[in-house]
DNA sequence: GCGACAG
DNA sequence: ATCTTGTCGC
């Protein structure tokens, strides 16, 4: 497939993303953090999706989806790439999250259709876009203390906030997804801090699909 | 033409 | 993203 067809295909969708709250549950009972990675040098694409409840944020449940990959990484086109495993992951779950955090941008996007808003969209559910790094867009500079805040916007339009979700460290780009307006996505995204850069649900995500410390700790506990 | 460029 | 040692600061 050429990268024509999938931008008018991004522009497309895009059209039919809902920037407004419309939750099943407000607040969430149950929210997700969803995270990908790759295997053996890039042929395997690994999804992790885990759930947690609100407001204690303890794990509940956690799936792990394997999948061939399809596409290389191409900025603009990164839900290409990663929504099938993500789908796989998501199918595995025994239930599903009224809320679900995205590694990646939502509607901060050059055709507003990242990753947080495709995936969102395709299993109709509310998604938040949580990225590291910028895609597009601009913001004055934040201030050092912890909660700092800027808008992204991008032609004029407001699309993220730019968040100091920890001392010292760079900022998360937070974006609607879809279902979720971009106030609430801020908001979401501060109630799930816990004192690291990343909220819970992302860093719970990013902790098993790399087998870090937080998810080890988790499994001997559980036993 | 040049720089920028989620994961 | 992934690979991977040392280093700095709290």
């Amino acid at each position: 497939m050429d990268l024509a067809s999938l931008r008018e295909q991004q522009i497309e969708l895009a059209s039919q993303v809902c920037r407004e709250d419309r939750f099943d549950h407000n607040p969430p009972r149950l929210i997700a953090g969803a995270d990908v990675g790759f295997e053996q040098g890039g042929d395997i694409t690994r999804a992790a999706i885990v759930l947690l409840t609100y407001p204690s944020l303890e794990m509940v449940e956690y799936q792990v989806a394997r999948v061939a990959t399809t596409m290389p990484y191409i900025p603009g086109f990164l839900s290409f790439r990663e929504y099938p495993a993500l789908l796989a992951a998501w199918k595995l779950l025994s239930q599903k999250p009224d809320l679900l955090f995205v590694d990646g941008h939502g509607i901060s996007h050059p055709r507003r259709l990242g990753v947080a808003s495709h995936f969102g969209l395709l299993v109709d559910v509310p998604t938040i876009g949580v990225a590291k790094k910028r895609l597009c867009g601009r913001f004055d500079p934040l201030s050092e203390e912890p909660g700092a805040c800027q808008l992204l916007i991008d032609k004029g339009e407001p699309l993220a906030s730019v968040l100091r979700s920890k001392r010292r460290c760079n900022p998360l780009f937070v974006s609607t997804g879809h279902r979720v307006s971009l106030e609430s996505a801020l908001l979401w995204v501060n109630r799930c801090l816990r004192g690291y850069r990343l909220p819970e649900p992302t860093r719970m995500a990013d902790a098993v699909a790399s087998g870090r410390p937080a998810f080890t700790r988790w499994q001997a506990i559980q036993g």
